[in-house]
DNA sequence: CCGGGAGGAGAGGTCC
DNA sequence: GGACCTCTCCTCCCGG
């Protein structure tokens, strides 16, 4: 495992190409990743087509998905906001 | 008002130094506003810092903040969503 | 798809109620399909951490794979308006 | 600062309710700040709009104002970096 | 072609 | 003081 990747000053060739194959491994696993990613994208893409397709408002759509997303985060720091009040009193008061 | 900053092709000298004198004063202006926002965010780290030294504690009341910066919001999003759904069930349904 | 879902007449109960189950079963295809593009992103940050413990620069490896992932023409002409607000300003500043 | 401050005991009620008027004043004064601040956020990105009305490219005149207001050798060093991972993937690809 | 929303990068804060 | 993590801001892309 290389230490540093930045500089070569008293690395060896040996060193160097290690760390070039490694970038080239590290680059080549995120495109691939993101290739993927963008895949997905498109399906979710083309769900909310279809949903569309079908008489959907997708505008309104997306934002019941976001809140279903949301909605449980935000019940918990509600409840949470009183005892937060509490501390916030702090430990001197 | 010039149409544009890009390309001075048929552009006269006075077109291209009107378009420089403009862009600096935009880039003036800008780099003004960004430090008294700057001095605005030193002088609420202050608070926070004058608040610590009071024995409040600083998380706590930075949540505090944040909770009612959102609370009408949330209210808002929440009573907003049974119209979500009803939307999201679309016009055709 | 709901027995129910043979009779489409317009407002009846029938239709809201496939209405309804159409719209879960959308809401649910879409959450899955962010779910698993969630896992995607998060693994791409993996490498990112990866490489960084590597001694790898993450800001300029994120650089590098943007400007891969870009094409060469609109990546000039970018620079190339750059330069010019630069030399407008005077290159120093 | 309330008169009843003069008594500090712990644990009396003039102590908490002290720190009660202590926290709404801090907690009005961040608030206070904050809405100046996004204030001039706001002014910020009108003057981004006036320029794009102007004809310039805002996203190569945000990375200018980016680049004045950063060390020379910190962009050199980073330019550096990425010239030297895009060399270890050979420099086209 | 423009505006709005989603995703990504950078900055700041907290914890160790 | 350094790493992680949240949050804000910027960028990009879709939809109108």
């Amino acid at each position: 495992m290389p230490a540093a990747a930045k500089k070569n000053e008293s690395a060896s060739a040996d060193t160097t190409s290690f760390a070039k194959s490694q970038l080239k491994a590290l680059v080549e696993r995120i495109e691939r990743l993101e290739e993927e990613k963008k895949a997905l994208a498109d399906d979710i893409r083309e769900v909310y087509g279809e949903a569309k397709a079908n008489g959907f408002d997708t505008k309104a759509l997306r934002a019941v998905v976001r809140m279903r997303g949301q909605e449980p985060a935000e019940r918990q720091e509600f409840e949470a906001i009183v005892e937060l009040y509490r501390d916030a009193l702090g430990i001197g008061g």
